[in-house]
DNA sequence: GTAGAAAAGTCAACATGGCTGACGTAAAAA
DNA sequence: TTTTTACGTCAGCCATGTTGACTTTTCTAC
């Protein structure tokens, strides 16, 4: 019975923290893409080809299957955006060993550069975030986070062991 | 001398971690998005349409230029996607009362349907997440999505009192 | 009351980065 | 040997951002 009380209008608060979560993702993503988008727009890149340089970093030796399967774009799209970086020296290719028909991508020391100029950008947005927010905080973003994350692509960060992308 | 221990390789665990956060929130606002998206692709629109209907939806009677200091777009850009709006009878308008320069915007019936099954579709991702994470993590989350955001439009969430934009 | 600033709109041209569809080549797998 | 897979390419379309120039209406300050 006490209850109640609490459970006043429960509908339109709930409304409220949802739609504020909506609007939390959309301006704090933003936010956090403005920086590297003013760094690569100097260098006449964009959004596209951070993502690109991002995963190669991470993951050097990648084949272009799993890097269109970690964006989900088509492999047209992808293949603008990646022939320049090879072209311009950011990004270098090598056949498979296992299989040859395979295109393995990494970083070149130019584009090694720039990806650490643009990670470190958003880094050490998020480190004071972070550190302004206090390490639960920091365990409760994550757990949110990965709740809206697809179940497939969750799998990776939880199982972080195998970091391959099928 | 003890605190020696615990700060084994904090380097490597500070880079892990916040390259971490860089894909949960790559990987989370692509999904968060995909879902609105597959609707409005449905009705011939993208997710511009999408950003104007739901401030609109929030902000009924919001002059256009409080609109382009939300999204930080130019008017033209604007423009083309409100004009498109308003032409297919989602989004009326009418001059201010106080300064009659303004067009005052606001959702017709049609709008606010559309919106309601946009922003359906994004609370109820949230939804889930919010409910598997716990009330604490939802704490953390916005508390550190907060710190990502810039100042100024930080304050429009510690003081929803006054949600104008200027 | 007039000058200037502000709110909104418009036209034109351009870039980025998605998309589809069709087709080609080399290598692996059946 | 046939089929499938990985990758690439050409061509064209669409959405959505940009800059720059210019107009109209209305408000504000002097």
């Amino acid at each position: 019975m006490a209850d109640v009380k609490i459970q006043v209008n429960p509908l339109f608060l709930r409304e409220e923290e949802l739609r504020q979560a909506l609007e939390l993702l959309f301006f704090g993503y933003r936010d956090f893409t403005a920086e590297p988008d003013r760094l690569l727009a100097e260098k006449g890149f964009g959004r596209a080809h951070h993502r690109v340089i991002y995963f190669v970093g991470r993951h050097p030796g990648l084949a272009v299957s799993h890097l269109l399967g970690i964006l989900k774009i088509t492999k047209q799209s992808l293949s603008r955006v990646l022939g320049q970086l090879v072209e311009e020296g950011y990004i270098s290719q090598r056949p498979g060993e296992r299989d040859r028909r395979q295109r393995l991508l990494e970083l070149t020391d130019k584009g090694r550069d720039l990806e650490r100029q643009l990670t470190a950008a958003q880094t050490e947005l998020v480190a004071r975030a972070y550190r302004a927010a206090g390490a639960e905080a920091v365990e409760g973003f994550r757990t949110v986070l990965l709740g809206l994350i697809n179940e497939k692509d969750r799998e990776r960060f939880l199982d972080p062991g195998r970091g391959s992308f099928e």
